[in-house]
RNA sequence: GUGUCUGUAGCUCAGCUGGAUAGAGCAACGGCCUUCUAAGCCGUGGGUCGGGGGUUCGAAUCCCUUCAGGCACGCCA
């Protein structure tokens, strides 16, 4: 469905082309001046220079052309150049008819659906979620809604960090506390045991515990290096104890991302790169690319155009090892092979976008990925305390996600059971969502790439720009619906009419603008624009509620007409929400 | 050091493909509930858009410069 935006722009272009003018001048937009008019447009003044001939006579003989129109009501000339322009309301309410009708409220699907591998979440395993690793996946799964809604092809991926030092480290403090385990014994031929020798409670703490370790003793870190060499190699006991982990490790992330609300179509894993790597590495030697340095195997990635060093992408370090280089170029490899996807983003802290420059360039250059495969990189900035800086427990330690988690939705639910308006039993689940819609709109209203602060006091308010806010609107238009379909009324029945106040028309022409926003916020990858739509249609919901009696609408058209209007914000509402990863309860 | 990002009201943030008087929320102050959820609505006060130049009819927005802060800069991920 064509955007209002484009119907208005078509309107102003032809308008200047009748006028001997360039039709591209005819660009409309949200006017500045909401006291002056609902839309405007400044071409004229742009096309002044061009034409030598001042604004206000262009703005005059287009404004002329516009005469007749049924789609403004409204058409002024002002001052230096502007032409201000208000929508017709029939117009109006005949678009939101249309909308009504249209599958996803006027969102047009991509034409050519594009396949997108989405890589976020990125949690290593052994170690919990924490702070670090929310805005990844609430980004994340936010875009990938977004990409959906708009009819791509999205695939998540929440590539697991199962191959590093790490592992190493964990199989070599395992192997000092119980050296007598069948998993350290080479000779050993039979079946590994079941169960796991840790539980995911003892794996949190002896990961911490070896690299803390293995900063301070040198003979140890050289251990652990070796033992994560050896599970390269594929050593038996040592696959077998990281099959353990991972099994122990990834039931503990479903069960953490779940409470998020996210979910990942691919569970991949670094290790399942791994097989890709001879290939590749051989490859790009053969073919040149690689090259020894220093003893390790590097690429170089530099390009004229670069205004700093780029230092070369490194392979292999110089005892033969693979690092994270080697296994994000692999990954690339196996998800072209797999998916062949048209565009892989990576959503991942900011503080990595050095790496993944060179990792795009050496895809690039080496021939890994095709021309026409996008390869972007979506960087979030840090989460920070209020003290500016980064968010950690009131004991300075690292908060986990649980833990963070937990307190939003215990203060939720304080908050809940102290207004009273849920009973007991619905309370913990409404504290579970509203606490959930607190957190993502809290972190996805900012823009992804700054860094931002994450206050619970804040984010857990009723008041002003958060998540309950939004949803104590949309349980509002629940609630009148409800009551509406209680007195026997029928939802499905009449048509949007003609705004019957400025506070209507404010909110319909919010609504219009639905389409424009979703297509504005995959464009740019940026949830925040569609916070800043929800809030936008939320408040002007909230001015045309305080000032409309809508079930005591005497006229039963006009009251039939409201309720489609209410019917229609509370999809958008809703369907906006979804697209950040969040929904609203019934009553709260 | 090099590169890069950020700097907008007391606080937290929008606005940044140049347009009219720079917007919200919180905090402060003042109104509005016998009426669809007052967790709401309406209003008041509060800004040399870090500083300085420049381009332009017009700059928070583009260019240069400068100050302050964050981050990154080959064998961790």
């Amino acid at each position: 469905m064509k955007k209002l935006m484009d119907c208005l722009t078509e309107e102003l272009a032809a308008a200047f082309e009748k006028a001997g003018y360039d039709p591209a001048l005819g660009k409309v937009s949200v006017s500045s001046r909401p006291d002056l008019c609902e839309y405007q447009c400044n071409g004229a003044m742009a096309g002044a220079k061009k034409y030598k001939k001042a604004p206000f006579m262009i703005a005059d003989e287009v404004a002329a052309n516009l005469a007749g129109t049924s789609v403004f009501s409204g058409v002024e000339v002002v001052r230096p150049g502007f032409i201000n322009l208000n929508v017709a309301p029939a117009f109006l309410a005949s678009y939101l008819g249309q909308m009504e009708e249209a599958e996803k409220f006027g969102v047009e699907e991509a034409p050519a659906p594009r396949t997108i591998i989405i890589d976020y979440g990125g949690p290593n395993v052994a170690k919990p979620l924490h702070v670090g690793h929310l805005r990844s996946a609430i980004i994340g799964e936010s875009i990938k809604r977004i990409g959906r809604y708009m009819g791509h092809r999205v695939i998540g991926d929440v590539h697991l960090g199962d191959w590093g030092l790490q592992m190493g480290l964990i199989i070599t403090e395992l192997r000092h506390r119980s050296p007598e385990l069948v998993y350290f014994d080479e000779s050993y031929t039979g079946e590994y045991p079941e169960e796991a020798p840790f539980t995911i409670g003892e794996l949190e703490e002896i990961y911490p515990t070896a690299s803390a370790k293995s900063k301070e003793d040198e003979a140890y870190r050289e251990e652990a290096l070796q033992a994560t060499h050896e599970l390269q190699n594929g050593r038996r006991g040592y696959m077998a104890l990281w099959n353990q982990i991972m099994n122990v490790s990834v039931t503990d992330l479903k069960r953490n991302y779940e409470k998020l609300d996210v979910s990942f179509d691919l569970w991949k894993k670094e290790s399942d790169a791994q097989p890709y790597i001879p290939d590749m590495v051989q490859r790009m030697r053969d073919e040149g690319y690689a090259y020894e340095d220093q003893g390790a195997l590097v690429v170089d990635v530099k390009e004229e155009s670069d205004t700093k060093e780029i230092p070369p992408c490194m392979l292999l370090k110089s005892d033969g090892a693979s690092l994270y280089t080697t296994t994000d170029l692999a990954t690339i490899v196996e998800r072209m092979k797999l998916y062949d996807p048209d565009e892989i983003l990576y959503v991942v802290d900011k503080r990595q976008e050095l790496h993944f420059e060179q990792v795009f360039r050496c895809a690039r250059k080496t021939g890994l990925v095709k021309d026409t495969t996008g390869l972007f990189f979506l960087g979030f900035g840090t989460m920070n305390g209020k003290d500016g800086k980064p968010f950690k427990t009131r004991e300075g330690g690292v908060m986990r996600l649980e833990n963070l988690i937990a307190d939003i939705n215990e203060e939720m639910f304080r908050k809940i059971v102290a207004n009273k308006s849920v009973k007991d039993k619905d309370a913990e689940e409404t504290a579970r969502i509203v606490g959930l819609s607190a957190i993502k709109y809290g972190d996805l209203s900012n823009q992804a790439t700054k860094d931002y602060v994450f206050d619970v006091d804040r984010f857990t308010s009723f008041e002003g720009n958060t998540g309950p806010y939004i949803l104590y609107t949309i349980v509002r238009i629940k609630s009148i619906l409800t009551r509406f379909c209680e007195e026997g009324g029928d939802v499905t029945k009449g048509e949007i009419a003609a705004p019957l106040n400025k506070s209507q028309k404010e909110l319909m022409l919010q609504l219009a603008g639905f389409n424009s926003m979703v297509e504005t916020a995959f464009l740019e990858k940026a949830p925040h624009k569609v916070c800043a739509y929800i809030y936008d249609v939320a408040n002007a919901f909230n001015s045309f509620y305080h000032e409309t009696k809508i079930l005591g609408q005497e006229d039963e058209q006009q009251k039939q007409s409201l309720i489609r209007l209410l019917v229609l914000t509370r999809g958008v509402l809703e369907s906006s929400i979804d697209l950040l990863g969040f929904s609203a309860p019934d009553r709260m």
